[in-house]
DNA sequence: TGATATGTTATCTT
DNA sequence: CAAGATAACATATC
Protein backbone atom coordinates (compact mmCIF):
# COMPACT_ATOMS: atom_id res chain seq x y z
CA UNK A 1 0.00 0.00 0.00
CA UNK A 2 1.12 3.65 -0.33
CA UNK A 3 2.48 4.89 2.68
CA UNK A 4 4.30 8.18 3.08
CA UNK A 5 7.53 6.49 1.57
CA UNK A 6 5.99 5.46 -1.31
CA UNK A 7 4.18 8.89 -2.09
CA UNK A 8 7.16 10.89 -1.33
CA UNK A 9 9.14 8.76 -3.96
CA UNK A 10 6.60 9.34 -6.50
CA UNK A 11 6.59 13.15 -5.36
CA UNK A 12 10.24 13.35 -5.76
CA UNK A 13 9.81 11.33 -9.43
CA UNK A 14 7.22 13.42 -10.72
CA UNK A 15 9.30 16.48 -9.86
CA UNK A 16 11.57 15.24 -12.32
CA UNK A 17 9.27 13.96 -14.81
CA UNK A 18 6.15 16.48 -14.88
CA UNK A 19 7.27 19.68 -13.29
CA UNK A 20 7.22 22.44 -15.85
CA UNK A 21 4.94 20.47 -18.22
CA UNK A 22 1.71 21.86 -19.63
CA UNK A 23 -1.50 19.64 -19.97
CA UNK A 24 -3.09 19.38 -23.09
CA UNK A 25 -5.44 16.70 -22.32
CA UNK A 26 -7.61 14.81 -19.03
CA UNK A 27 -9.01 11.74 -20.33
CA UNK A 28 -11.25 10.67 -17.20
CA UNK A 29 -12.39 6.79 -17.58
CA UNK A 30 -13.92 6.44 -14.05
CA UNK A 31 -16.06 9.25 -13.02
CA UNK A 32 -16.81 8.30 -9.56
CA UNK A 33 -13.01 8.72 -8.23
CA UNK A 34 -12.53 11.69 -9.61
CA UNK A 35 -13.79 15.58 -8.82
CA UNK A 36 -15.10 17.85 -10.23
CA UNK A 37 -17.64 14.75 -11.32
CA UNK A 38 -18.26 15.40 -15.08
CA UNK A 39 -15.38 14.00 -17.46
CA UNK A 40 -15.91 17.11 -19.56
CA UNK A 41 -15.88 19.50 -16.52
CA UNK A 42 -12.37 18.28 -15.25
CA UNK A 43 -11.13 18.45 -18.83
CA UNK A 44 -11.91 21.74 -19.49
CA UNK A 45 -10.32 23.00 -16.06
CA UNK A 46 -6.96 21.06 -16.40
CA UNK A 47 -6.36 21.92 -19.78
CA UNK A 48 -3.33 24.12 -20.81
CA UNK A 49 -2.66 24.38 -17.56
CA UNK A 50 0.96 24.40 -16.02
CA UNK A 51 2.51 21.93 -13.32
CA UNK A 52 4.56 24.57 -10.82
CA UNK A 53 5.28 22.59 -7.92
CA UNK A 54 4.53 18.78 -6.16
CA UNK A 55 4.50 18.83 -2.50
CA UNK A 56 3.22 16.08 -0.69
CA UNK A 57 1.26 15.51 3.13
CA UNK A 58 0.21 12.38 4.62
CA UNK A 59 -0.56 10.02 1.67
CA UNK A 60 -1.55 13.12 -0.62
CA UNK A 61 -0.21 14.54 -4.02
CA UNK A 62 -0.33 18.07 -4.30
CA UNK A 63 0.11 19.02 -7.69
CA UNK A 64 0.39 23.11 -8.09
CA UNK A 65 -1.10 24.40 -11.36
CA UNK A 66 -0.43 27.39 -12.63
CA UNK A 67 -4.08 28.91 -12.58
CA UNK A 68 -3.83 28.74 -8.47
CA UNK A 69 -5.77 25.41 -7.69
CA UNK A 70 -4.68 22.10 -7.13
CA UNK A 71 -4.66 18.71 -8.29
CA UNK A 72 -4.91 16.05 -5.50
CA UNK A 73 -4.34 12.75 -5.78
CA UNK A 74 -4.73 9.60 -2.89
CA UNK A 75 -3.87 6.41 -4.43
CA UNK A 76 -5.46 4.47 -0.91
CA UNK A 77 -4.57 1.05 -1.05
CA UNK A 78 -4.01 -0.06 -4.71
CA UNK A 79 -3.29 3.37 -6.92
CA UNK A 80 -0.40 3.84 -8.98
CA UNK A 81 0.60 6.84 -11.05
CA UNK A 82 2.80 5.79 -14.11
CA UNK A 83 4.82 8.35 -16.68
CA UNK A 84 5.49 7.39 -19.95
CA UNK A 85 7.70 9.23 -22.03
CA UNK A 86 7.10 8.75 -25.70
CA UNK A 87 4.12 6.29 -26.93
CA UNK A 88 6.31 4.09 -28.26
CA UNK A 89 7.32 2.82 -24.79
CA UNK A 90 3.94 2.30 -23.93
CA UNK A 91 3.32 -0.80 -25.85
CA UNK A 92 6.95 -2.07 -24.85
CA UNK A 93 6.88 -1.31 -21.14
CA UNK A 94 4.93 -3.50 -18.64
CA UNK A 95 4.11 -2.78 -15.12
CA UNK A 96 2.94 -4.86 -12.28
CA UNK A 97 -0.62 -4.97 -10.80
CA UNK A 98 -1.68 -6.91 -8.08
CA UNK A 99 0.71 -8.02 -6.43
CA UNK A 100 2.27 -8.25 -9.58
CA UNK A 101 5.93 -7.66 -8.68
CA UNK A 102 6.16 -10.55 -6.98
CA UNK A 103 3.71 -13.18 -8.83
CA UNK A 104 3.73 -11.91 -12.36
CA UNK A 105 0.38 -10.17 -13.57
CA UNK A 106 2.46 -7.83 -15.52
CA UNK A 107 0.55 -5.46 -18.41
CA UNK A 108 1.00 -2.64 -20.64
CA UNK A 109 -0.85 0.98 -20.26
CA UNK A 110 -3.42 1.81 -20.36
CA UNK A 111 -4.82 -1.20 -19.19
CA UNK A 112 -8.36 -2.21 -17.36
CA UNK A 113 -7.08 -0.12 -14.18
CA UNK A 114 -5.91 3.08 -16.00
CA UNK A 115 -8.62 5.48 -14.75
CA UNK A 116 -7.44 8.94 -15.53
CA UNK A 117 -4.59 9.90 -18.49
CA UNK A 118 -3.14 13.32 -18.38
CA UNK A 119 -1.49 14.29 -21.81
CA UNK A 120 1.14 16.58 -21.80
CA UNK A 121 2.41 18.98 -24.90
CA UNK A 122 5.38 17.30 -25.59
CA UNK A 123 3.44 13.67 -25.99
CA UNK A 124 4.41 12.33 -22.26
CA UNK A 125 1.55 11.03 -20.44
CA UNK A 126 0.41 10.52 -16.71
CA UNK A 127 -1.42 7.35 -16.14
CA UNK A 128 -3.82 6.74 -12.83
CA UNK A 129 -3.96 3.21 -12.04
CA UNK A 130 -6.21 1.56 -8.98
CA UNK A 131 -7.06 -1.68 -9.24
CA UNK A 132 -9.91 -1.41 -6.36
CA UNK A 133 -10.73 2.11 -7.24
CA UNK A 134 -10.59 3.75 -3.79
CA UNK A 135 -8.24 6.32 -4.83
CA UNK A 136 -9.16 9.82 -5.87
CA UNK A 137 -7.98 12.54 -8.28
CA UNK A 138 -9.49 16.12 -7.30
CA UNK A 139 -9.14 19.25 -8.87
CA UNK A 140 -9.25 21.96 -5.76
CA UNK A 141 -8.95 25.84 -4.76
CA UNK A 142 -6.40 27.16 -2.70
CA UNK A 143 -8.53 26.75 0.11
CA UNK A 144 -9.87 23.45 -0.37
CA UNK A 145 -6.56 21.96 -0.30
CA UNK A 146 -5.87 24.08 3.15
CA UNK A 147 -8.91 23.10 4.63
CA UNK A 148 -7.96 18.95 3.77
CA UNK A 149 -3.99 19.61 4.72
CA UNK A 150 -5.17 20.87 7.89
CA UNK A 151 -6.84 18.35 9.07
CA UNK A 152 -3.57 15.63 9.27
CA UNK A 153 -1.85 15.30 12.41
CA UNK A 154 1.96 15.88 12.63
CA UNK A 155 4.67 14.75 9.66
CA UNK A 156 6.70 12.39 11.29
CA UNK A 157 9.93 13.52 9.14
CA UNK A 158 9.32 17.07 9.78
CA UNK A 159 11.05 19.58 12.24
CA UNK A 160 7.43 19.47 13.96
CA UNK A 161 7.57 15.94 15.07
CA UNK A 162 8.89 16.05 18.68
CA UNK A 163 9.71 13.87 21.43
CA UNK A 164 7.87 16.47 23.44
CA UNK A 165 4.67 16.26 20.48
CA UNK A 166 4.99 12.24 20.65
CA UNK A 167 4.60 12.07 24.29
CA UNK A 168 1.23 14.85 23.98
CA UNK A 169 -0.49 12.47 21.42
CA UNK A 170 0.47 9.53 23.68
CA UNK A 171 -1.34 10.90 26.62
CA UNK A 172 -4.51 11.99 25.50
CA UNK A 173 -5.22 8.16 24.64
CA UNK A 174 -4.07 5.84 27.85
CA UNK A 175 -6.05 3.50 26.67
CA UNK A 176 -5.35 2.79 22.87
CA UNK A 177 -2.88 0.36 21.84
CA UNK A 178 0.20 1.94 20.67
CA UNK A 179 -0.31 0.92 16.99
CA UNK A 180 -3.66 2.60 16.66
CA UNK A 181 -2.09 5.58 17.51
CA UNK A 182 0.33 4.91 14.97
CA UNK A 183 -1.98 4.29 11.96
CA UNK A 184 -4.71 7.46 12.98
CA UNK A 185 -3.63 9.65 9.99
CA UNK A 186 -5.35 13.06 12.33
CA UNK A 187 -2.56 11.96 14.75
CA UNK A 188 0.38 10.92 13.39
CA UNK A 189 0.02 11.27 9.33
CA UNK A 190 2.02 9.05 6.60
CA UNK A 191 1.97 5.73 8.56
CA UNK A 192 -0.34 3.07 7.66
CA UNK A 193 -0.22 -0.53 8.33
CA UNK A 194 3.51 -1.76 6.87
CA UNK A 195 5.24 0.93 8.90
CA UNK A 196 3.45 0.73 11.96
CA UNK A 197 4.20 -2.96 12.17
CA UNK A 198 8.10 -2.13 11.63
CA UNK A 199 8.23 0.38 14.09
CA UNK A 200 7.22 -0.98 16.41
CA UNK A 201 9.49 -4.08 15.67
CA UNK A 202 12.62 -1.71 15.59
CA UNK A 203 11.41 -0.25 19.30
CA UNK A 204 11.09 -3.50 20.20
CA UNK A 205 7.70 -3.03 21.16
CA UNK A 206 4.91 -5.36 20.39
CA UNK A 207 1.71 -3.23 18.65
CA UNK A 208 -1.24 -4.79 21.44
CA UNK A 209 1.29 -2.71 23.84
CA UNK A 210 -1.36 0.23 26.07
CA UNK A 211 -0.43 3.60 25.09
CA UNK A 212 -0.34 4.06 28.82
CA UNK A 213 2.16 0.66 29.68
CA UNK A 214 4.71 2.64 27.56
CA UNK A 215 8.03 3.34 29.61
CA UNK A 216 9.29 6.63 28.80
CA UNK A 217 12.32 4.62 27.08
CA UNK A 218 10.36 2.89 25.12
CA UNK A 219 8.25 5.89 24.29
CA UNK A 220 11.54 7.50 23.35
CA UNK A 221 12.87 4.18 20.99
CA UNK A 222 9.73 4.29 19.17
CA UNK A 223 9.62 8.04 18.25
CA UNK A 224 13.46 7.66 16.89
CA UNK A 225 12.52 4.36 15.03
CA UNK A 226 9.54 5.94 13.17
CA UNK A 227 11.47 8.18 11.26
CA UNK A 228 14.19 6.13 10.89
CA UNK A 229 12.04 3.40 8.91
CA UNK A 230 10.33 6.14 6.82
CA UNK A 231 13.47 7.64 5.94
CA UNK A 232 14.96 3.80 5.27
CA UNK A 233 11.86 3.10 2.99
CA UNK A 234 12.36 6.32 1.24
CA UNK A 235 16.10 5.64 0.37
CA UNK A 236 14.53 2.26 -1.40
CA UNK A 237 11.83 3.45 -3.54
CA UNK A 238 8.99 2.26 -0.89
CA UNK A 239 7.76 -1.35 -0.55
CA UNK A 240 6.40 -2.85 -3.34
CA UNK A 241 3.93 -5.68 -1.59
CA UNK A 242 0.89 -5.31 -3.27
CA UNK A 243 0.12 -3.09 -6.62
CA UNK A 244 2.18 0.08 -5.56
CA UNK A 245 5.44 0.82 -8.29
CA UNK A 246 7.94 3.92 -8.69
CA UNK A 247 6.58 6.67 -11.50
CA UNK A 248 8.60 4.81 -14.06
CA UNK A 249 6.49 1.57 -13.25
CA UNK A 250 8.74 -0.81 -11.29
CA UNK A 251 8.57 -1.79 -7.51
CA UNK A 252 10.43 -0.23 -4.89
CA UNK A 253 13.19 -2.33 -3.67
CA UNK A 254 12.10 -1.98 0.12
CA UNK A 255 10.57 -5.84 0.49
CA UNK A 256 13.99 -7.45 1.34
CA UNK A 257 14.61 -5.62 4.17
CA UNK A 258 11.16 -5.71 5.58
CA UNK A 259 11.34 -7.49 9.27
CA UNK A 260 7.57 -8.51 9.96
CA UNK A 261 4.85 -7.18 7.57
CA UNK A 262 4.17 -9.88 5.35
CA UNK A 263 6.55 -12.18 6.62
CA UNK A 264 4.10 -14.28 9.02
CA UNK A 265 5.34 -18.09 9.46
CA UNK A 266 8.80 -17.01 8.77
CA UNK A 267 11.73 -16.51 11.20
CA UNK A 268 12.50 -13.73 12.72
CA UNK A 269 15.40 -11.88 11.54
CA UNK A 270 16.63 -10.50 14.71
CA UNK A 271 16.22 -14.29 16.94
CA UNK A 272 15.02 -17.46 16.67
CA UNK A 273 11.49 -16.91 17.13
CA UNK A 274 8.54 -17.10 14.35
CA UNK A 275 7.08 -14.02 12.74
CA UNK A 276 3.21 -14.11 13.91
CA UNK A 277 -0.11 -11.99 12.50
CA UNK A 278 -2.87 -11.02 14.72
CA UNK A 279 -5.87 -9.03 14.03
CA UNK A 280 -5.87 -5.40 16.10
CA UNK A 281 -8.24 -2.82 15.51
CA UNK A 282 -9.60 -4.55 12.42
CA UNK A 283 -6.14 -4.92 10.65
CA UNK A 284 -3.38 -7.57 9.97
CA UNK A 285 -0.54 -7.07 12.53
CA UNK A 286 2.84 -8.83 12.29
CA UNK A 287 5.40 -8.92 15.49
CA UNK A 288 7.88 -11.33 17.17
CA UNK A 289 6.53 -12.02 20.70
CA UNK A 290 10.47 -12.91 21.45
CA UNK A 291 11.97 -9.57 19.92
CA UNK A 292 9.23 -7.12 20.98
CA UNK A 293 7.68 -7.06 24.39
C1' DT B 1 -17.34 -20.41 -1.69
C1' DG B 2 -16.07 -17.37 1.57
C1' DA B 3 -12.44 -15.15 4.02
C1' DT B 4 -8.86 -11.81 3.55
C1' DA B 5 -6.37 -7.64 2.21
C1' DT B 6 -6.52 -2.43 3.29
C1' DG B 7 -6.84 3.93 3.90
C1' DT B 8 -10.14 6.61 5.19
C1' DT B 9 -14.58 7.93 6.54
C1' DA B 10 -19.26 7.09 7.85
C1' DT B 11 -22.09 4.99 10.94
C1' DC B 12 -23.27 1.98 14.59
C1' DT B 13 -22.45 0.42 19.46
C1' DT B 14 -21.04 0.62 23.97
C1' DC C 1 -21.94 12.14 24.75
C1' DA C 2 -17.70 10.44 23.68
C1' DA C 3 -14.86 6.86 22.65
C1' DG C 4 -14.44 2.69 20.41
C1' DA C 5 -15.70 -0.71 17.07
C1' DT C 6 -17.25 -1.94 12.73
C1' DA C 7 -19.09 -1.28 7.93
C1' DA C 8 -18.49 0.54 3.55
C1' DC C 9 -16.05 1.41 -0.68
C1' DA C 10 -14.14 -2.51 -4.99
C1' DT C 11 -11.88 -6.33 -6.60
C1' DA C 12 -8.49 -9.94 -6.80
C1' DT C 13 -6.30 -13.58 -4.45
C1' DC C 14 -5.81 -17.31 -0.97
Amino acid sequence: MPELPEVETLRRELEKAVKGKTIKSAQVKWPKMVLPKTPAEFQKKTKNKKITDISRRAKVLIIALNDGNFLIIHLKLTGQLIFRNKKSEIRNQKIAIGRGSQKGGVVGLPNKYTHVIFEFTDGSHLYFNDLRKFGWVRLVSKVEVDKLLREFGVEPLTKDFTLAKFKIILKRYPNRKIKQILMDPSLISGIGNIYADESCFCAKILPTRPVKSLKPLEIKKLFLCIPKILKFAIAKKGTSADDYVQLDGQPGDMVPYLKVYGRKGEKCKGCRGVVEKIKLNGRGTHFCRVCQK
